[in-house]
DNA sequence: GCTTTTTCGCGGGAA
DNA sequence: GCGAAAAAGC
């Protein structure tokens, strides 16, 4: 929560108490006296997962494979440091990613040591809400005052639209919201303007990159507000810059231990460097199991500045690129393996107790900066290093973890485990593979299922639906509510997000901070009170010219006679409104003063007045947001909460299918798992091998794998023929990660209720064409046929799926990661796999599918200016609809009313004359 | 200044 | 095909 307010003395340990309820102390001491009891929180811990608790002195990595235990070894091996005496709880650095994940090891090491004490970890926390402690406390060596303001990404990218108009520039063509992910990228390698690349500098705005980011980092600091890549890098900066300032942390954090290590960006590992280092002197011995004695810790930093990790780099970081610069040969583990080049110089000769807990194998976020090489490089930043691995899998069958596993085992990038269980049972399934027509069928198939597994008084609760794409959930949902089946999504529109929760955060924020421009800019107008446009530039510029904030500068126009009578009149109620606020800001309880804002600016009324369906929930959500203030102090502090922790929680109680994407269910496990949607072009996804090649493929692999070490008994996967993408239908083939499964652990389902009549007359489409050498090209290591009599016994249509020149293309895809041109060689089938396509097909850019603007000229329009094969009142067959009489056509989109299916609009070259 | 029409984008999303 | 955001229209 707020660091500022209820800021203690630095240093605290006077206060503090070691941990000894329940007794753990007391036996932990007896323990290591002699007795060979072990204390009762390391019992039931495997022999390796015992180590990585009890090995508390020196590096330590902990490998930690799915359902093996991660969280239990991290929240023991807390509990254990606390309950030896090696450490005060004020003493542990603990970061964590998300808050979900460090609310959960604070509420399990309560578990363990009783809950008084985890109060005492003020140091346990996700990386943004430890970074913005640290800089309250030392904010004005960053230029800012303790205050500040945390932005969120909609007010950063307002932010830099209006430096790029202010800029002259046209923000059509350099979108603000792609300069926001630029400076996301270069933060999250710690990159501040002087130090981007000049390439990169070079790429947005004409070459103004660089001035933009000086220039959007100016503006900030005059804002006091930093954005949540500022929460990292400006303690970088601070202890890079104050030495002294460090040191104080380096006496303070005697033993760092971080979460899912493998997600860590460069800007996180500079980080987490910086304090775990300790340049100079010796190897100090371990502290054993006293209580150390505040005057008693060793000075290491005395003597010595940093040691540079790189010679030209000061920073302790890899120069950038490192991914791309990297020689190809694969990093085969962390023995021996060569080092990446630009890998710096390894930590050595003095002790840093850090230990990091992660799984290669489960890094999904390279596209938000996570570099997988932290985790992969570790023993050479660390040398000395225990690296330990927790291949124990107390979750799954072995079906499911030999899936998993031989799926996993393609990818070259990794350490190397085995995940291995000793629940076999006779009667466990193997893993399920199904085919469906279309998605429709595939959400119909899956709901059956569902329905099957009800009746045998299995809970919804127990199962998931896991997706690529978000956009796959609907056709699930439709389905649901078809069936009358209980369902949560989760991971979708967040509460803070939601537009009413965002106007009264905004209103709040201009009442706790004047200054907060932001804030005000999209407030001054709610309710609509005439305050257009015009007015509110002329707030700007007369904030801008008195280098005054924008309350005040409305203020000062509402008493000027620069505007005309109305705005004018406006203006004034608005800045006598926050006036007044303000000052019951010291008198007024939090929650009533939220009330009384909402009340008096009109506001409530304004959605009480709105005749629109989602009016009353948006007040009942007003309603909710205040309630939920009574838990803090103060609106700063509650603002605070606010800004880093944006999750709301989901009512378990409701019996119900949990409809997720993949990468929302990394962390989670469920009885039963369903997989949809496994095929080229979605998962692996087309865009994710356009943008990595190879890293890109392993990445969806990892993906992949973490999807299937979701579920502990049943797991069902599924791939369509046919699919609608961006609202027309295309062709698919089933995704390569299908055929990298080991035969002996899946079982092909037979296809639910394909449609006979559409199915048979499959064979007439375009995919009789290939054929021909079907199963000949196979490289197929796990035999040429498993998959191909799916369905067969129904339609006979799958089995050509797979025998298909696309299949193959996906085949030698993989061998030649290089080629990312899907058109190039494709043959017939290619444009339906991904965006749609011109006429042929053949070879055409993906660029010229959706009419955007190449060189100022409208693309599509050659296109559509190209007259199609058919003409108004043809008769043609569609594959997936049948027979059907053109109604319309607009350029190569043919409006068809179909016999069976109804009138629906798809490209020509899906149909064929008859 | 507010309402209707057109355009655009469309992988994953913590803090 | 759909929703959000921008541009055009009133």
């Amino acid at each position: 929560m707020s660091g500022f307010s209820e800021d203690m003395p630095f240093f605290d340990e006077p206060n503090a108490r070691p941990v000894a309820p329940s007794g753990i102390a007391a036996r932990a001491m007896a323990a290591r006296s002699g007795h060979t009891n072990a204390p009762d929180y390391l019992n039931g811990l495997n022999p390796e997962q015992r180590l990585a608790v009890e090995t508390t002195e020196g590096p330590v990595l902990v490998l930690a494979g799915a359902g093996t235990g991660k969280t239990r070894v991290l929240t023991t091996r807390i509990a254990h440091i606390l309950a030896t005496g090696k450490a005060f709880p004020s003493q542990i650095l603990a970061v964590t990613f998300t808050n979900k994940a460090a609310r959960e090891m604070k509420q399990r090491i309560g578990l363990l040591i009783g809950e008084g004490n985890v109060e005492g970890m003020p140091w346990l926390g996700t990386f943004h809400s430890i970074g913005v402690k640290l800089l309250r406390r030392h904010a004005e060596l960053a230029g800012l005052k303790s205050d500040f303001t945390i932005l969120d990404t909609d007010d950063v990218v307002r932010l830099i639209k209006q430096l790029i108009q202010a800029e002259g520039l046209d923000d059509k063509r350099w979108p603000a919201k792609q300069f926001a992910q630029m400076i996301d990228g270069w933060k999250n390698k710690g990159l501040g303007p002087a130090e981007i690349a000049e390439g990169d500098a070079r790429a947005f705005a004409n070459g103004k990159g660089r001035e933009l980011y000086k220039a959007y980092q100016e503006r900030l600091k005059t804002l006091n507000a930093c954005d949540f890549g500022d929460l990292l890098c400006h303690p970088i900066r601070i202890f890079r810059a104050n030495p002294d300032v460090l040191k104080e942390y380096h006496k303070r954090f005697k033993y760092i231990l971080v979460d899912e290590y493998q997600d860590t960006n460069t800007a996180q590992y500079m980080w987490l460097r910086l304090l775990a280092q300790r340049p100079g002197g010796p190897r100090s011995g371990s502290p054993g199991g006293r209580v150390p004695s505040l005057s008693g810790v060793p000075d290491r930093t005395e003597g010595g500045s940093y040691r540079p990790a790189t010679p030209n780099d000061e920073s302790g970081i890899p120069a950038k690129g490192r991914k791309d610069d990297r020689p190809s040969e694969p990093l085969r583990g962390p023995r021996g393996g060569p080092a990446p080049a630009g890998a710096e110089q390894p930590v050595s000769d003095y002790k840093v107790n850090i230990c990091c807990v992660g799984d290669d194998d489960q890094s999904i976020y390279g596209w938000r900066g996570a570099e997988v090489d932290n985790i992969l490089r570790f023993d050479k930043d660390f040398p000395g290093a225990t690296i330990i691995r927790l291949e124990r899998n107390y979750r799954s069958t072995a079906h499911i973890l030999g899936t998993a596993s031989h799926l996993i085992a393609h990818n070259e990038s990794r350490f190397g485990k085995t995940l291995f269980t000793e629940k076999i049972a006779e009667d466990d399934e193997k893993v399920h593979v199904h085919a469906a027509w279309d998605s429709e069928e595939e959400a119909r198939a899956v709901g059956e299922t569902i329905e099957a597994y009800q009746r045998q008084k299995h809970n919804l609760n127990d199962m998931a639906i896991l997706v690529r794409a978000s956009f796959q959930m609907r056709e699930f949902e439709d389905r649901f509510v078809t069936l009358g089946l209980n369902y949560r999504v989760i991971g979708g529109p967040r509460f803070y997000e939601r537009l009413e929760i965002r106007d009264a955060l905004a209103f709040f924020r201009v009442v706790a901070q004047g200054a907060d421009d932001l804030a005000f800019e999209r407030i001054v107008n709610v309710p609509k009170r005439g305050l257009g446009e015009a007015t509110i530039r002329q707030i700007h510029d007369t904030a801008r010219a008195l280098r005054i904030p924008m309350l005040e500068a409305a203020e000062k126009l509402a008493e000027s006679d620069e505007l005309k009578p109305k705005p004018r009149a406006a203006l004034r109620e608005v800045a006598a409104n926050f006036e007044r606020w303000q000052k019951a800001l010291e008198t007024t309880p939090h929650t009533e003063l939220a009330e009384t804002i909402l009340e008096e600016s009109g506001y409530t009324d304004m959605w009480k007045n709105d005749r629109s369906v989602e009016a009353p929930g948006r007040l009942e959500n007003l309603k909710e947001l205040i309630r939920s203030m009574e838990e803090y102090e103060s609106l700063r502090s509650f603002l605070e909460h606010v800004a880093l922790v944006m999750d709301a929680e989901q009512n378990a109680e409701l019996d119900a299918v949990n409809i997720m994407t993949l990468h929302s269910a990394k962390g989670l496990e469920f009885e039963t798992v369903f997989l949809p949607g496994w095929e080229e072009g979605l998962f692996p996804h087309q865009r994710a091998l356009d943008e990595g090649g190879r890293s890109g493929l392993e990445e969806e692999r990892r993906l992949a794998y973490v999807g299937l070490t979701r579920a502990k008994k049943n797991l069902h996967l599924w791939f369509v023929s046919n699919r609608r993408i961006h609202g027309l239908w295309q062709s698919t083939i089933p995704s390569r990660f299908l055929d990298e499964l080991p035969e002996a652990h899946v079982e092909v389902a037979e296809s639910g209720n394909s449609y006979g009549g559409y199915g048979n007359a499959y064979g007439g489409g375009s995919f009789a064409s290939g054929r021909g050498g079907q199963g000949a090209g196979r490289q197929n290591p796990y035999g040429a046929s498993r998959f191909d009599n799916v369905g067969a016994e129904k339609s006979g249509a799958f089995s050509s799926t797979y025998a298909t020149p696309g299949w193959q293309r996906a085949q030698q895809n993989r061998t030649e990661a290089t080629d990312r041109n899907w058109g190039s060689r494709s043959g017939h089938q290619v444009e339906r796999i991904g965006y749609g396509e011109t006429d042929s097909g053949y070879g055409a850019g993906r660029t010229s599918i959706k009419g955007r603007t190449i060189d100022g000229e409208l693309v599509a329009k050659s296109v559509a200016d190209k007259p199609s094969a058919f003409s108004v009142g043809d008769r043609v067959f569609h594959q997936k609809f049948g027979n059907g009489n053109i109604a319309a056509i607009d350029g190569n989109k043919l409006t068809i009313d179909f016999d069976k299916a109804g009138q629906k609009r798809v490209l020509d070259g899906f149909v064929t004359g008859v």
